[in-house]
DNA sequence: CTCCGCATTTGAACTAGTTCAAATCACGCT
DNA sequence: AGCGTGATTTGAACTAGTTCAAATGCGGAG
């Protein structure tokens, strides 16, 4: 590695070949998808070699966590409106509706972004130490969702549940990928028909008197993830 | 194609061939795992020319489709015992395990398999056109659970309730790949938590007076499919 | 100015999935 | 036996991700 200038430090020579081509792969990401986009494309587009786009990026795969990375700052920005909101179920509606907008233009070649993320030994993965940091940006976003709602959740809750919003929100990533209703619709349906249910879920926790079968799932999720 | 002999017919000539490339890639993948297993190595174990693998089956992708549908034969043949006993819950958490025992040697390249099936355009997709079968077969295996359990199951419900537990099998699969417990103890502890509360559910569903949460947890999972 | 060391850049080569046109083979027909 | 036809089989080549040893360029020490 030894590229990433130390912050703050005088831009090194090369940072600006670097942004190039990180910029030149992202463009041609959304324009052709990740799999039809080759390396040699990129680095003909940027109007470099192939080998010096492997010397600021370690792999193809690199580049796309860069580009998660993008999707996940964008994610951010659309999210604002909705952060705006007060109850727990209206805040996650809109900023898992904000997080299918920001995807929606790379609907069509997801499947191949999502192939290399799925795999638990790839550098892309959510779990991978190499996405820590843009996992904990992505959490940290939920806590967001959690921390600003108006009747506030329940502190035994509170902890663990932006990471378990975060994995809801891979869900609906995942079932998303695979709707192929027209604009996705069913996928903004399910976010339409589950939140509520989340906010009533999370607002009835901490009531006694709950049925069984309630206090069985809080459980239960509770369990499967220790 | 042109390949597959039409049933009873005279075996033709090359269907050996067929067969000795194809035992001869799973035996491959189980040894070191899809990526690593080269179309090269196949040929070369198999005794063939490269192009000749080819003539027999489209890609690698083909021969991958291959394998799921070995596993799943000895997914149902692993599954004899549980669906020898009565109760729902105890049918499907016997079948569930099954699962795991049939994949678990498997699990160190399970990722690579995945990252291929996940992706909605791949053949290899549980949802494609291509797996139909294979598909057809697997939730076979679920209506079998469901169909012989005892306290029989609501009409209404039984309709659905195989291709359900087939998404939920899925839905394992998923969480033990990921799974890097010690044998994928979390995974055999997800299903031992989770089963019984299926069954309850199940056969609570029909009776009025349940909570408005369960009644909408319900009804949330039917509108998500249509 | 000249030279050294290091960052940057490159062309060529390697691997692996896939394709293709050209053999080769098997077999029924004359 | 000789031959035509379609099923098999093959070597060579193409594409794309990746690696590597060899340039090239640049900035500071002498």
């Amino acid at each position: 590695m030894g590229t990433s200038s130390p912050a703050g430090a005088p831009p090194a020579h090369g940072e600006r070949t670097r942004e190039l081509i990180l910029r030149t792969a992202l463009r041609l990401f959304a324009e052709r998808g990740y799999e039809r986009t080759t390396m040699r494309a990129i680095a003909d587009a940027a109007g470099v070699s192939v080998s010096n786009a492997y010397y600021y990026f370690r792999s193809k795969d690199q580049l796309l966590q860069e580009f998660y990375a993008e999707i996940q700052r964008r994610h951010r920005e659309e999210s604002a409106e909705a952060l705006g909101r007060t109850g727990l179920g209206d805040r996650l509606r809109g900023v898992l509706h904000a997080g299918v907008t920001v995807m929606s233009p790379y609907h069509d070649f997801a499947g191949s972004f999502l192939g290399v993320a799925i795999n638990p030994r790839s550098p892309s993965s959510p779990f991978s130490v190499e996405s820590a940091a843009a996992r904990e940006a992505a959490i940290a976003l939920f806590r967001d969702v959690v921390e600003g709602s108006k009747p506030a959740v329940d502190r035994q809750v509170r902890a663990d549940l932006p990471e378990l919003l975060w994995l809801a929100h891979l869900g609906v990533t995942l079932y998303w990928v695979h709707d192929m209703s027209y604009e996705q619709d069913r996928t903004r349906r399910l976010i339409d028909l589950a939140t509520p249910f989340v906010g009533r879920l999370i607002r009835l926790s901490r009531l006694p008197g709950m049925c069984p079968i309630t206090t069985d799932l809080l459980w239960l999720v509770r369990k499967v993830r220790s």
